[in-house]
DNA sequence: GAGGTATAGTGGCTCAGCCACTGGGTCACT
DNA sequence: AGTGACCCAGTGGCTGAGCCACTATACCTC
């Protein structure tokens, strides 16, 4: 975990606090679906807050879909594998420095496969405008790869490009989602851009696939990239929990 | 919309109700992203509520991404395109009885890629138990395709067994999201039911397929079935919004 | 038994108010 | 000019006490 000049001091609130608590109560199973959470009254008093604010952290508990408060009943637990949406991602993920990446390997693969489908549409959907912006998020990028951070932030300007070019938002809410649920260090993250040349192949067989129009082989192309960068994500993370 | 004996009375709450207006007004545009609403105090006369209630309504709304709240600042509408989470997706969907059928067809279309890709890593990690499970709900909809609400049951037992065959419980989550932005009519959801041997024909080439490991064949069939489906549940709500 | 009717416990919502934070301005000092 | 200390108006954070609305249940009446 990086605590360098630039990241800000911690400072939760009270509400942040109560929500964090309560839902690793119900994510590591100790509150069972099911189950019904104590009265508000008596949490609040637990907490040693108002009803008011214990209200606030179970609103936002319900919007994520971790219980469900009726009115003259309680608030129940949900069975999140069941009915969790995708928002949950970003509370399931393991805390900081933890040594399990299954998680992580998980919300990689779908990365790589989501990645993919949005190549597969793009390359069937392909417009002049959206080809042109890839182009040329491509040769800026093919430009600078000696950078690491630049490669790292055209590749994001590509990927996005991409998204807009497969014609089908969803794709993007889902892709922030599953993004969001990755709090890495920034070294880990930034594993694959260290190698910009690599980087740029990779999106150039990307872009001509796409531009041919050929759907197999963009999402083959998109897939092979998000894999190979899983890898080496998840090799600088094993290799960050060693030290 | 239906309004049959089984669907309760309409009763939101009053946070419900702020929240609703405030989505619209942030969906809709008339608050720009950037933009800073209004202060609490302010809001919570325009709409003749306390505080506390219009608190609860701008937390759920931060939850889903739709503003951020800083303290001593205001709060500011995000760009919902560049950040918004899955979650949000059940906040676009049209209202009900629409004629804007371009959102439902999206979701339908990542319903389709996400189920190819869900049936892919079936395919790659099938075990014993989970094949077992596949069959098991394939040979009930076989012996009773004739019922159409049994169908419908039954093909859910069947995509939701595929959804942990697959080995990977973020699809599980993001799957959840995208259904849940689909409010649909009780008849046009069900619309593919209505043909029960089509439907097991459909599970069965996936079934085979994810048996053989035959990765390719499975995402292929499964699409061509969640493609289909999308089709059909387009061409009734058409229909039902012709009427 | 069937159908009312109290009642205890729950969440929904209000009212009034103080505290903490932010950003922008003023002003004295360098 | 630039810098830092300070003030202050406006904003969200949080409190405490309280009443109302809803739900389930146990009991009572017929």
């Amino acid at each position: 975990m990086s605590t360098g000049p630039g990241s800000p001091i911690r400072r939760t609130s009270l509400v942040d606090e109560i929500v964090g608590r309560l839902q690793r109560e119900i994510v590591d199973g100790r509150l069972a679906p099911g189950q019904a959470l104590p009265s508000e009254r008596e949490l609040a008093e637990k907490y040693g807050v108002t009803r008011a604010s214990l209200k606030q952290a179970l609103v936002r508990i319900e919007e994520v879909g971790l219980i469900r408060t009726r009115h003259g009943v309680g608030s129940i637990v949900q069975d999140v594998q069941q009915d969790g949406g995708a928002d949950l991602l970003k509370y399931l993920a393991p805390p900081d420095g933890s040594r399990d990446f299954l998680f992580l390997r998980e919300i990689l693969e779908a990365r790589c496969f989501i990645g993919g489908a949005i190549a597969r549409l793009a390359a069937r959907r392909r417009t002049r405008k959206h080809l042109a912006e890839l182009e040329q998020a491509l040769q800026e990028l093919e430009r600078r790869r000696d950078d690491p951070k630049e490669t790292q932030r055209l590749e994001n300007v590509f990927v996005r490009a991409l998204g807009r070019a497969c014609g089908n938002k969803v794709f993007n809410f889902v892709t922030n989602s599953v993004s969001a649920a990755y709090k890495l260090d920034l070294a880990t993250y930034a594993a694959p851009f260290r190698d910009g040349a690599w980087v740029a192949a990779q999106l150039r067989t990307i872009q001509e696939a796409v531009g041919d129009g050929d759907e197999a082989a963009a999402g083959a192309a998109t897939e092979a990239y998000f894999d190979e960068c899983g890898r080496r994500v998840l090799a600088q993370a094993r290799a960050g929990a060693r030290r």
